[in-house]
DNA sequence: CTCCACTACATCGCTATTTGATGTACGTCC
DNA sequence: GGACGTACATCAAATAGCGATGTAGTGGAG
């Protein structure tokens, strides 16, 4: 298995990779991390410097609602869960990616399937 | 037909698409970027703020080798050519995309096919 | 014969976003 | 009590694409 993937390719993926996770129900920052990271067969594992300020973006656009919940066991945390319109965001970037998946497959050779 | 790809999502593909061009043969900048717009379906220019520079860090790093040609008709053009240093970085990125690519298919569903 | 479009190269400032470092704080295990 | 994992947060630095701008040659439309 390939190590994590770094660097430039990962720009733009983030909004999408958070979108995708939250689809599925609600979740925390960290949780969502590691979604990320498993779904993704431990290729992506979003750095803290990069996942909070997009939840923090997201939740500003009215894509994501959050609340507190104090932990019986450890830290707070907090919990975000994916709005209508965080839904329609998801869409728009999920065709985004499509789109440039589609044009680098034809452009380098088909690089998935 | 969907139209031109632009931002953070594009970070990182130029220099995969430039070496994958000059793979068919020798060609000049903006021959690069008509290719490359071709072979994508259109879904990528690269802008001239981001291929010229891109050509220039690539014959710095010895991956092209370039020269200059007086055309005919029209502004002279200045040719490259991919060395053998630029075929490894070719296959290096390759690689990279193709984990990305199937990292990003597992984590949001396939998006390509 | 003037303007515009296209070819062909180049550079610059702006912007968006990731990374790694740093900080706070709690819990558990040894 | 020290290390490690959980959980949030912010910051400086680095990266690299975009649009604007500039130069220059060619050719067609009006």
């Amino acid at each position: 298995m390939p190590g994590r993937i770094r660097g430039q390719l990962l720009k733009g993926t983030t909004t999408l990779l958070v979108l995708t996770v939250l689809r599925e129900g609600e979740l925390y920052g960290y949780e969502i991390a590691q979604r990320i990271r498993d779904k993704s067969g431990g290729a992506f594992i979003p750095s803290e410097g990069s996942l909070y300020p997009a939840l923090h973006a997201l939740e500003a656009d009215g894509a994501l609602e959050a609340n507190w919940r104090e932990g019986d066991r450890g830290p707070r945390r907090r919990y975000y869960k994916i709005t209508k319109t965080g839904l329609g965001m998801l869409e728009a970037h999920a065709e985004e990616w499509a789109a440039f998946s589609l044009g680098m497959g034809r452009a380098v050779g088909r690089a998935d399937r």
